[in-house]
RNA sequence: GCGCCAGUAGCUCAGGUGGAUAGAGCAACUGCCUUCUAAGCAGUAGGUCGGGGGUUCGAGUCCCUCCUGGCGUGCCA
């Protein structure tokens, strides 16, 4: 698989070296100096397609104005043999390349021969990921912003693994703790005063007061009658928080699966208390200095470390006072360990025991405050949290319908459970509209996202690929088609709309890396909206059908590379590519 | 108070790590279907890029400062 945009970077810029070597050995340029510069691909056609700035950026090493240094570079290019048919200099010393037809021909061959692999590339190749997302509390139903977090996540990983790298997603269930002791409690209460009768058990105040929670006791009567009261109330509990996980964690399951959200696998926070992992970390902390005991509480000396990274980025310390870092504690008085300790043993578990190269995680922004104590206590741990943990922060999800917002909240227990979202939203609208903008806060407008029309841009999308399916089918039945074996003449295709859809056809290699190194999935949502225009514009410009047949021809073949890379855009972000509209 | 994220057209947002005249969609207005899907295309109009300084050949983008909004700042998770 090659990048067709790449390999035009490079030769431009071997260019500009081998004519800078031959102008200085002619004494048009002082000699020695390394050339600074990069190669950007132009926005405005006029400008030629790629674009240097070499010449603006070494102008002082070189003594010369920027617009001549140019001028003398470009008399030292000789473009045979290259993707480029001619440069020049441009506004204020720019040096403009010119792609020759061959480059254009380059890319549909590549996309043909590719197929659906078009796009996927070995960047990040090695690159052995863990991606960590949703983690949604077991105690409740899923929120909107789980789905936000889902539809993220699951995109992110598809475009890791077709940018090279070896991505697994993983859901962390927090079944174990305080909460899960505020569940059960809720739930007891609940089915003893269904199975009595009465309403002598009350619910915790910091405990759970919704609807979901009545559905759980009532299945546990149903599966066990009034059983268990017989039990004392230590032992209920048990019982009925297994029984309320188990409940909780398969709906969660469903309905993100509903969603096309899959992982592969669900971490039981559990099972790192069964093998003592937490209390080996934070004994580890200890060890290393990182711990001291304050009333009653093992405390992390989070301050500590982070100010250590943060004299190490060269931050002064009236900065650091500034900030009035605090420390964190571990062990409760109690004895119990915090949902802080529970995650550095898992954190371990991710980098040091599964050897997992890089961690990571898709969290609401509510946690940010998290980030810096936890890559901190990785710091303490010699697995360099700054560098192998990469938290995704996303913003919070505010659901409107009719235009009032929709509060959510398991506590209060009026929340909008995901199925009955997706009763409503289609999947394809949720996936897109969730891919959209991570990094604000997003207002979802219900009944923006349920219309099915221009106004909703995944249509827009999913129609260009709909009328290639259908024009393809059309033109077959007319005796054309397009597969491998057929010659094309793609010189024939001039049309600017032509010459601007290949160009962007060329783009969704780096597009993939791009949004693959930034952790932005929406990258390709306004890859595929641009693809999409310059398809419905082509469209409209040239005449298929009607078109002398090797012109005809040449067009069937950009339309069909055109569908081919829709349907790929859209596979990644989880969303239908269909054939009929 | 401190920290993180945001502030770009009436509305919703782009702006690929500093490039050339700041772009789309919606809403408004004008055109384009007896011909490959009009869920489309072409065009008009709309801007002090929150304000003010600074860095340099060049700033929406980087630095400082102020203003506004969201989210944090637990022996919750």
């Amino acid at each position: 698989m090659s990048n067709l945009n790449e390999i035009a970077r490079l030769e431009a810029e071997k260019l500009i070296e081998k004519a800078y070597v031959l102008a200085s050995e002619n004494s048009e340029l002082p000699g020695g100096v390394r050339l600074s510069g990069k190669i950007e691909i132009s926005k405005d056609a006029q400008n030629g397609d790629f674009a240097s700035n070499h010449a603006l950026g070494n102008a002082k090493a070189l003594r010369s104005n920027p617009r001549k240094i140019a001028e003398s570079l470009l008399k030292y290019m000789n473009f045979e043999n290259t993707v480029f048919s001619r440069a020049e200099a441009a506004g204020p010393g720019f040096i403009n390349f010119f792609l020759s037809e061959s480059w254009y021909d380059k890319v549909l061959k590549e996309i043909i021969k590719a197929g659906e692999n078009y796009g996927s590339s070995d960047a990040l190749k090695g690159e052995s990921i863990l991606l960590e997302f949703v983690s949604a509390n077991p105690t409740g139903p899923m929120h909107i912003g789980n789905a936000r977090g889902g539809v993220l996540g699951d995109s992110l990983a598809a475009i890791l693994n077709a940018a090279g790298a070896k991505c697994q997603k993983e859901f962390y269930v927090n079944d174990y703790g305080n909460q899960i002791l505020n569940f059960a409690a809720s739930i007891e209460a609940r089915y003893m005063n269904i199975v009595l009768g009465e309403d002598k058990y009350e619910i915790p105040a910091d405990g759970y007061h919704g609807e979901d929670v009545i559905d759980i006791a009532q299945s546990c009567c149903s599966e066990y009658g009034d059983e268990l009261c017989k039990l004392s109330s230590d032992e209920r509990r048990e019982e009925l928080s297994a029984f309320g996980l188990k409940y909780n964690i398969e709906k969660m399951q469903k309905d993100l699966a509903r969603y096309g959200v899959n992982f592969d696998r669900w971490f039981f926070e559990s099972e790192l208390y069964e093998a003592d992992k937490v209390n080996e970390a934070v004994r580890r902390l200890s060890e290393s200095g990182y711990t001291y005991e304050k009333d009653g509480a093992v405390w992390f000396k989070s301050s500590e470390i982070i100010s250590e990274r943060l004299r190490a980025e060269g931050k002064i310390e009236k900065q650091i006072e500034a900030l009035d870092l605090k420390d964190d504690v571990l062990q409760r008085a109690n004895g119990l360990y915090t949902y802080f300790a529970a995650d550095i043993a898992y954190h371990v578990d991710k980098l040091e025991t599964r050897g997992f190269e890089k961690a990571i995680n898709v969290w609401g922004a509510d946690h940010h405050g998290h980030i810096a104590r936890l890559k901190g206590a990785l710091d303490a741990l010699g697995l360099c949290g700054e560098r192998r943990l990469d938290i995704v922060l996303m913003q919070l999800v505010k659901l409107y319908r009719n235009g009032e917002l929709c509060v959510m909240s398991k506590r209060t227990g009026k929340s909008i459970s995901l199925s009955d979202l997706l009763d409503e939203v289609p999947l394809d609208a949720a996936r897109w509209f969730f891919n959209s903008r991570p990094d604000s806060p997003m207002d979802f407008d219900l009944n923006l996202a349920i219309r099915e029309d221009s106004e909703n841009p995944v249509y827009y999308v999913q129609y260009a690929h709909a009328r290639i399916c259908s024009l393809i089918e059309n033109l077959k039945e007319a005796g054309f088609k397009h597969d491998e074996n057929t010659r094309i003449d793609t010189s024939l295709l001039k049309d600017e709309s032509e010459i601007e859809l290949i160009k962007q056809l060329a783009l969704l290699p780096d597009e993939i890396v791009a949004a693959a190194v930034f952790y932005d999935p929406s990258k390709i949502n306004k890859y595929l909206i641009e693809l999409s225009a310059r398809f419905h514009r082509f469209y409209n410009s040239c005449r298929i059908r009607d078109a002398e047949e090797n012109l005809l021809l040449s067009r069937l073949c950009l339309a069909s590379c055109t569908g081919i890379v829709l349907k790929k855009g859209l596979n990644i972000l989880g969303i239908t590519a269909p054939e009929k509209m």
